[in-house]
Parts: structure tokens; C-alpha cells; sequence
RNA sequence: GGUCCCGUGGUGAAGUCUGGAGUUCACGCCGGCCUGUCAAGCCGGAGGUCGCGGGUUCAAAUCCCGUCGGGACCGCCA
């Protein structure tokens, strides 16, 4: 085979005169008759014009070798679009290094192909513009991240993946073991008993680009396998794993846009729900929610007697017709609201509403007031819990407001001092909001027994645990552990877990941190969904090779498929008849 | 477990609401012409189980039911 000299997309007028010879696929061809055609080559650096002699017998992506002198082009037929436009590569003789078939779809970006047959033949679609960019931008994150980490003087430590299940959090997925039929191994859905441990074993300061998996419903940022940056630090609180993450985080935005981020605002957990309705708030745009409890404290429109009312302005959002407000009642209905209640403001400051006789003339105008909202806008209100009227408010802020993802910039923030318990089961019994070993807040640390049976101490109860947000797009969560017998024993006994269960759920973790367990924090981000956002996609399916669908399925191996009957049998397994 | 959207030559779309001959557009593919194009151009051609199954009807891409596949979301994701 020709050697190659030289990459299409890096000559330039530097080169000309030279002979080259490069190699790569056949993007376009231009035929001029019998005995001149213009052949775009491509590969993995660009495309450069290639003056050939004929190209009856070249296609579209055949493999070729081709072999000419650089040369500058003739007056007028330069091509500014092409970073290579100044040049072309004539006097060529074409070695065909393999034919190819018509391709199923076209690698050019004219049109937005169908993403399943796009993953059916990743091969193909990894060789388009658009997919070699997120490779390569995905790989230099995950190299920024990694010389920040090292800069910081984290060590990387590989923890393995068939592990231990464990009963809390995500669905595991699980892997029967051939020598002891019966029994499972769990795959990680991180690995966060492991670089507990580390700290136990004095490692200080651990990291690993970690493949995490999950058996849950898959979204647009969610896969079952994905990776995350996994870091723990000794004799450190929570300001001080913000401030390395920060410090990846920005060092992997400054190698993608070259500019380094401004450091990362933070809010309490309370604040983001309060004005944001979401513990991970998209704060590119505004519509914060506006408190309104007390201008409706009196009011003689039952659906607004409750604990709690809010609402948002949409500006310039009264041109809404009937039906697309009818619309939109029944999708908040169906996020578990009562309802939604709409009130537009017209050009005099008069209101319209569907429950505008319900109101008085204080309510209304201490709604505008209270809202701020001007003529043409519309207010949207719910009235209900607190919880409910935040969740369902944050819901329709961003079903109206969220701009794409190529817009508003990078808005990073940091959300702190999440609620320790996140509900009560129906058994008076607190459910953690993290995990069992998170730290609570310092002033909760001494009252945590007197906690126990009162719901209103427990759920005011705060963690030091902290999330990154980027866009509305949860990054990771963190947080300071327990690493003190008494309090991981109180948190348990809050739980409702006695010493023999903890003993048999954690059991190698509680002894461990018998040998002298070193105070720890830490955190894990999705190297996906910041790989996404920093490569302008809505998608995390885009910043991976081989993704798989909604459904869990790979279209391009197949995966899942059933396994031989003798594979079954060797690990002692039966399938029961499908569920009809 | 649930809600919503999509499925039409190889690719993307229109046609579906309001039933009437597989109709249209762009790209690609095949052949011809063409010596400076670059999303080349011009001429010609091939290519279809309208996802699948059932129903309604004189007649279904179109209406109804079911099902499969894809997507967005709710639940779920300590």
C-alpha cells in the first residue's frame, strides 16, 4: 500500500509543490467529461480537492490512496468555504485501496437522518463531521479532567466491576456467577463504597473515570452505562471538593472554548426550590416563581385556600389561544396538579380568567404587583402544598421557557444543603434524600435522636451534600460522608435500620471505619452530559460511540439477545415462561 | 406503569385533518453529455408490503382497533 505523507485537511499554500500522497474516503466527485474530475477526499482532519483524470471508475466512499503535487488553484476557483480552498492536489495518479457500497445514508449533513439508522450504522456515522467533532471533544474533556485531577494530586485508582448488590438506590443489573450457581455479582452503579475505602487506606486523594450502571428508564440524558468523573478527598469538607471540581470542570470549559468559565455561584436547596421549582434549576432564563400565599391568605376562591400559592409570568405570553391553554391544564394535570389557573393581563391592566369572578380587587392587584406583569403578559398559578406547587410551577417554567441548548451560555451552579431526608414513608419512616452516609448539616449533627418520630424536625433537617448544575442538566452530586460510629448509628436508627441489617448491608464499610476512618468528601459528575452540553447537543446519545435506544436495545448488535440454553444451564439459571 | 409525538422508494420531507389510480419535491443511486467545479450543471432511468395485523367502506397511506419500532416526558434514577 502507498504510504501516506501527509492528512487532506492540513495542506495548505506552505505545501505547495510538494508530492503528497493521501488517503481517506471519496466525499464527492465532480465530473467534467472523460478527462477531467474533481474528487473530494476526506478524512478524519477535513477534505482537500483532488484533480483526477476521469473518475468513472471512483464512488462515493471508496478507500483510495491519492498520489499528485500540491499545487495552488488557477485564479477564480479558489474555495473560501474549504480550509483547504487555496489548494489542490494535481498530477494524480488514484490507487483504489477498497470499493464500497452505496452507503444507507449520506455522511454529509444536507439531511438530518433518522438517529436509529444512524446508530444501526455508527461505523458510518462516525465517519460525518458532526460525530468526529464530539469524539474528539469528548476526548480532550476527559483529558482536561484528568490532568486537573493529577494537577490536584489525585491518584487514579481502578475499582472493579463485579461487585457486591446492594439493596438502596438504582435498579442494579446483575451477572450470575458459573462458580457459585445461585449467587450474583451486581455491576456498579458507582463506585462509591470503594473510594470510601481508599480513604480508610490513606489514598488521600482518589479519582477514576468511572463507568457507572444503572438499570433504569433511559432519557435524553440518561443511559444505562455512562461515566463519570469520581473523586474523594480526606480532611476535607464540602468547599473544598467544590473548589477541585470547580477546578476540573473549568479547566475541561477552558479546553473546549478556550475561555475559562467565571467561578460557580451558589444556592441553597431551599432557594433554587423557592424561586425555581427544581433542585437543579436552568438559570439562563428568569420566570422565577413568585410567591403569592399571602396576597391570597383571605380569599374566598376555594381552589387558592391552601398551604401554599405561586405562580409565573410569561411575558408577552396572553396571545395563548383557548386550546393551547387547555392543553396545557391537562399536561400539568397530568405532572399531579389540581389544576392550572390562567390569568391574562390586557392592554388597560384588566384581567382575564376563566376565575376572574373569584377574585377581589386586592387579590388582583396585589397579584400584579407581586408579579410584576405588564399588558400582554399571562400569569399562570397553581395552589397546593408546597412541595406540589414548586414541582409543578418548576415543570411548566421550563416546558415555556428553556431555551436550546446552543443558547444562554454555560451557567454552572452549585446547589447546597439538601434536605437529609427527602419524604416520610408512609410508616413515619424518613427516606434519605442521598445516601446513608451523608453528613448532616453541622447544626443537626448533636439532635438527631431527638429528631426521631417529630416529621417536621426530620424533613427541615439539612445534609452537606451539593450538586453541580449546568443548564438545567444535573452534572453530579456530592457530599461530606460520615465517618463517625455515633452519628452513622443515629442516622440508622432514623431509618429504621438496626446493627444486624446495616451489619449485613454494609457490613465491610462499618468495619472498615472501625480502623480509624479519616473525616472524607467527595463527588461524581457525568463526563455525558457535560461532554453534551459543551459540544451543543440535546442529547447525551450524540457525545457516544454506540448508544443504545429508549428501549435499552444497541439497533446495531442486537444486544439484548437471549443466550443458549447451555450457557443457562452452566450457570444454573431457568427462564420462566414470558409474562403474557 | 403512564401521557404525548413520529413511522410514505436508499435518505429526508409533503400528502393523512376533509377516503377516490403509489401522486409530488429535494438528496442519493444507475446511464449519457460536459476540461475548472466545489451542495457542479444538463438530459434520461431505475427504485414502494405507505412499519405490521385486523376492522369499517364500492374504495384506506388517509378513518377505527390492536401491535411493533423510534423519540420526548411523568413515574423511576439513594
Amino acid at each position: 500500500m502507498t504510504t501516506r505523507t501527509d492528512y487532506c485537511g492540513r495542506l495548505d499554500t506552505s505545501d505547495v509543490g510538494r508530492v503528497v500522497t493521501v488517503c481517506g474516503w471519496v466525499a464527492r466527485r465532480r465530473e467534467h467529461g472523460e478527462h477531467l474530475a474533481f474528487i473530494d477526499l476526506r478524512d478524519r482532519t477535513g477534505v482537500v480537492q483532488c484533480v483526477v483524470d476521469g473518475a468513472a471508475d471512483l464512488r462515493n466512499e471508496y478507500v483510495v490512496a491519492v498520489t499528485g503535487t500540491v499545487r495552488e488553484r488557477p485564479e477564480g476557483t479558489v474555495n473560501p468555504e474549504l480550509a483547504t480552498g487555496r489548494v489542490e492536489i494535481g498530477d494524480t495518479t488514484v490507487e483504489i485501496l477498497n470499493p464500497s457500497d452505496p452507503l444507507p445514508f449520506q455522511i454529509d449533513s444536507r439531511v438530518e437522518v433518522d438517529e436509529t439508522i444512524r446508530i444501526r450504522h455508527r461505523y458510518l456515522d462516525l465517519r460525518s463531521e458532526r460525530m468526529q467533532r464530539n469524539m474528539r471533544l469528548r476526548a480532550r474533556v476527559n483529558s482536561a479532567i484528568r490532568r486537573a485531577m493529577e494537577a490536584q494530586e489525585f491518584v487514579e485508582i481502578e475499582t472493579p466491576m463485579l461487585i457486591a448488590s446492594t439493596p438502596e438506590g438504582a435498579r442494579d443489573f446483575v451477572v450470575p456467577s458459573r462458580l457459585q450457581p445461585g449467587s450474583f455479582y451486581a455491576l456498579p452503579q458507582s463506585p462509591q463504597l470503594f473510594k470510601q475505602l481508599c480513604m480508610v487506606g490513606g489514598i488521600d486523594r482518589y479519582f477514576q473515570l468511572a463507568r457507572c450502571l444503572r438499570d433504569e428508564d433511559l432519557r435524553a440524558d440518561r443511559q444505562f452505562e455512562f461515566i463519570q468523573l469520581d473523586m474523594e478527598m480526606s480532611f476535607a469538607d464540602g468547599a473544598d471538593v467544590r473548589a477541585v471540581i470547580s477546578e476540573a470542570v473549568a479547566a475541561a470549559v477552558e479546553e473546549v472554548t478556550g475561555t475559562r468559565p467565571p467561578s460557580f455561584p451558589e444556592i441553597t436547596w431551599q432557594e433554587a426550590m423557592e424561586r425555581f421549582g427544581s433542585d437543579k434549576p436552568d438559570t439562563r432564563f428568569g420566570m422565577e416563581l413568585v410567591e403569592l400565599t399571602e396576597v391570597f391568605a383571605d380569599t374566598g376562591f376555594n381552589a387558592f385556600k391552601a398551604p401554599s400559592v405561586k405562580g409565573i409570568r410569561v411575558p408577552g405570553g396572553a396571545s395563548l389561544g383557548r386550546n393551547k391553554l387547555d392543553q396545557l391544564t391537562d399536561r400539568v394535570k397530568s405532572w399531579g396538579a389540581k389544576g392550572l389557573v390562567w390569568i391574562k393581563v390586557g392592554d388597560a391592566g384588566q384581567v382575564t380568567s376563566p376565575v376572574a369572578k373569584f377574585l377581589s380587587e386586592t387579590e388582583v392587584a396585589g397579584l400584579l404587583a407581586a408579579t410584576g406583569a405588564e399588558a400582554g403578559d399571562i400569569i399562570y398559578l397553581v395552589a397546593d402544598e408546597w412541595r406540589t406547587v414548586v414541582r409543578i410551577l418548576g415543570l411548566l417554567r421550563l416546558e415555556l421557557g428553556r431555551p436550546p441548548v446552543t443558547e444562554g451560555g454555560l451557567d454552572f451552579l452549585w446547589v447546597t444543603d439538601f434536605p437529609l431526608f427527602e419524604d416520610i414513608d408512609e410508616n413515619g419512616t424518613p427516606v434519605s434524600a442521598h445516601h446513608p452516609f451523608t453528613m448532616p448539616g453541622a447544626e443537626y449533627v448533636d439532635g438527631l435522636a431527638e429528631a426521631a418520630g417529630d416529621p417536621e424536625k426530620l424533613l427541615a433537617m439539612t445534609s452537606q451534600a451539593y450538586d453541580l448544575v449546568l443548564n438545567g442538566w444535573e452534572l453530579g452530586s456530592g457530599s461530606v460522608r460520615v465517618h463517625r460510629a455515633d452519628i452513622q448509628n443515629a442516622i440508622f436508627s432514623l431509618l429504621g435500620i438496626g446493627p444486624e441489617e446495616a451489619q449485613a448491608k454494609f457490613g465491610f464499610l462499618l468495619d472498615a471505619f472501625r480502623y480509624g476512618a479519616p473525616p472524607h468528601a467527595g463527588f461524581a459528575f457525568g463526563i455525558d452530559r457535560v461532554v453534551a452540553i459543551l459540544a451543543g447537543e440535546e442529547n447525551i446519545r450524540e457525545v457516544i460511540a454506540f448508544p443504545k435506544t429508549q428501549s435499552g436495545a444497541d439497533p446495531l448488535t442486537h444486544a439484548p439477545t437471549p443466550i443458549d440454553p447451555a450457557q443457562l444451564d452452566e450457570l444454573g439459571l431457568r427462564l420462566l415462561p414470558p409474562k403474557s
